[in-house]
DNA sequence: GTAAGTGCAAAACATTTGCACGAAT
DNA sequence: ATTCGTGCAAATGTTTTGCACTTAC
């Protein structure tokens, strides 16, 4: 995909070096649908790089995050998942039964927030807005 | 406060016994302003209960948050903060500079939501919302 | 050639659990 | 009395780190 390489071109131009390691990590995170784990990232990655060990998963997880790659998925109790961020900062629909994800937009909670702003007298400078809920697949598939 | 008396007697409506530990981590809860971790709730806690074990701090945490008590706050990587809810299910706004709190009614999110649901095909029955930025009175301590 | 990156194993943490003892009803 | 709750210590699981070896540049 498109996707990795420029991820792949991302490390470079912030001088880090795109081993195969690192290429493996980005082919997987590209081919896994929707929001996953630290260890299915780590399985997902094997099938390219042989003898991957966990702690490159987390080393270039931490790097992907940096560069907004990728971003951390919050559930209402454990926040292990991550997902494939397309852009720059979107909001994110996981679906809580197959994981699936969906961005939405900033635009729509902009008000919300200066809303927000204005009650509490808060300088309101970062936000998280992950909603929950079933996708329109596993909604059909019955229960 | 009587804050910690309302939570006491919702460990007796549901059967669960009001225990000195129970009522100390209580007593805490109340007098901590804005979020804290487990450790320093169990600091704070022991100063009512000597000897008192983390593990019962854990275990008493699991169920003022299933009581709705006490809420999870999620940070953008960090998630192992909490903070007393005063009502239901409110949306919080932290400082990002002394961790204070101040919580938001739902209304307001509620057009974004259906928006959201219109435009990804999720059926949403869930959602997470934090702001974070500085509160007021660290806006007035400079820098 | 050299700095950056990797695997491994150990360490560091955070959280949970088993169990014998103590306390509340 | 009997059940429920607690402390302790061990177990568990996850993430980080130190270090010798390797690799991309």
């Amino acid at each position: 995909l498109a996707a990795a390489d420029q991820i792949g071109e991302e490390f470079m131009r912030r001088g880090l070096r795109l081993t195969g390691q690192r290429a493996a990590v980005v082919r997987a995170l590209v081919g896994l649908s929707g929001s996953f784990s630290v260890h299915e990232l780590w399985l997902a990655s094997r099938r390219n790089a042989a003898g991957l060990g966990i702690a490159t998963v987390y080393r270039t997880l931490d790097l992907l995050v940096e560069m907004g790659a990728v971003q951390r998925v919050h559930g209402r109790d454990n926040c292990e998942s991550f997902v494939m961020s397309q852009d720059e900062h979107k909001h994110v629909v996981v679906c809580r039964r197959c994981g699936a994800t969906c961005e939405l937009p900033d635009i729509g909670c902009t008000d919300f927030i200066a809303d927000a702003s204005r009650r509490t007298g808060f300088r309101i400078d970062d936000h998280l807005i992950q909603l929950a809920g079933v996708c329109p697949r596993c909604e059909k598939e019955q229960f």
